[in-house]
DNA sequence: CAGATAAGTGAACAGTGTCAACTTGTCCCG
DNA sequence: CGGGACAAGTTGACACTGTTCACTTATCTG
């Protein structure tokens, strides 16, 4: 992906003196706008690997070469995408549980709303939960991110992550159910990891199978969720 | 991956006149082999996307067009390195319940080897579990196979998908469960299903994010199948 | 020994991400 | 108005990728 090359001999570009092609000057910030909306739409058309910088160049009418003015590479470019569909997200998880009080009641809204944008949103989906972008931080200091955030502490928009955002909204709903003694075991990270693998499971089997033959998706979603619910909750 | 091309100008190749490097036969049957064993060392080594069928060439002492005498295409090359995983797979799992007749300790059992067996091997879970080659069979075809092996009936081998033959393992666990009237529910397709979810997302999560700063695994993997035993069994 | 056939090669095609070096548009300052 | 300066954009290439066509060469059989 990063064929790096020492280049010896200099270049002599050939004049074109050509049809000037009126190439279009809009800002800065805006052409950053555009090209990632370009490729947002793109990507989710065509899927990730259809989605050649040349192409998303060609769909916004420039060149590939200018992508990288605006983006240091392709994985940076998806990462930036990456983050617009966890703001997605979050709006969706947010909306879920909106006015709804009882902590279990919370909690399964909460699986379901994400389960249900991984199954709608498939190319999301992969892109968001499924791909290893580099992070931009990592290991302790991607600890102390998550600390913050299940504490509620605000964070400066510019380092936010909205992954870990995502992940803070089940943690907290885990966290009340813990403080109401609701459930068997009190370690509420490990709880939280361990239902988002449930649902992070459930989604990726059935986006990445789809000719498995799966049961409907509506009842196995159903079953997953209920079964985590009573697995996590003590006494009937 | 598959670009194409309609040739339209005939190839004139130089007569190469150089010193025979004393080309070696083998037979097609050894050279399949002999590429196969290579291809996975060099994937497991390197990872799928760095191991490009030149590498692999290269690393057999014969051209990459060779390849394509013994595979179809990369893909094809893939799944069948993908067989040889599950069929290790099928291995751990079948080891891991030997002798053991409770059919929740099974169970048990059988979620660990499976979770383990993905931790343990995280570039040989990502090509078998999390890569969606393209399938022999699929739809209804896929489903009348898995209601074959659900039954114990035997299947020709030359037509066998040992991905789904793991599967069937886990699917029989839980349908002796169910037979045993332990669970809450009775769907055992639905029920293996959730059950395959939940250990899925888990070995998927702790190998693509490992910069998230899980909980340790060991408490991760204990925590979550107790979690969905307790789920999936009913009363306490 | 001839010839069929299996096994293997070389060179190219069409595409990829990426970058150095160049041109061109636009705005500000004297 | 002229002239820089800088931002915005382009050209053309490099080093790779999977894949295929046309070809050679080794080996076994009649």
């Amino acid at each position: 992906m990063a064929p790096r090359s020492k280049r010896s001999v200099p270049r002599t570009p050939a004049k074109s003196a050509g049809d000037a092609p009126t190439r279009r000057r809009i800002g800065a910030e805006a052409r950053r706008a555009q090209v990632l909306k370009v490729a947002a739409d793109l990507f989710l058309r065509e899927g990730i690997d259809q989605t050649s910088m040349r192409r998303i160049a060609g769909e916004a009418g420039v060149t590939a070469t200018l992508l990288y003015k605006h983006f240091a590479s392709k994985d940076d470019l998806l990462k930036s995408i990456a983050e617009s569909f966890f703001s997605e997200l979050v709006v969706s998880l947010d909306a879920a549980v909106e006015g709804v009080t009882d902590p279990v009641e919370r909690a399964r809204r909460l699986m379901r709303a994400y389960v249900t944008f991984g199954i709608d949103n498939p190319r999301a989906y992969h892109l968001t939960f499924m791909t290893a972008l580099p992070r931009l931080r990592r290991g302790e200091e991607m600890k102390r991110f998550r600390d913050k955030l299940r504490r509620g502490e605000t964070v400066p928009p510019e380092e936010l992550l909205m992954g870990m955002v995502c992940f803070a909204r089940l943690e907290m709903a885990v966290a009340d159910l813990v403080k109401a003694k609701l459930t068997r075991t009190r370690d509420v990270a490990a709880l939280a990891e361990v239902v988002w693998a449930s649902g992070h499971g459930l989604v990726a089997l059935v986006i990445t199978h789809d000719d498995f033959g799966f049961t409907p998706v509506g009842k196995l979603v159903d079953l997953s969720i209920e079964t985590m619910l009573h697995g996590l909750i003590r006494k009937g």
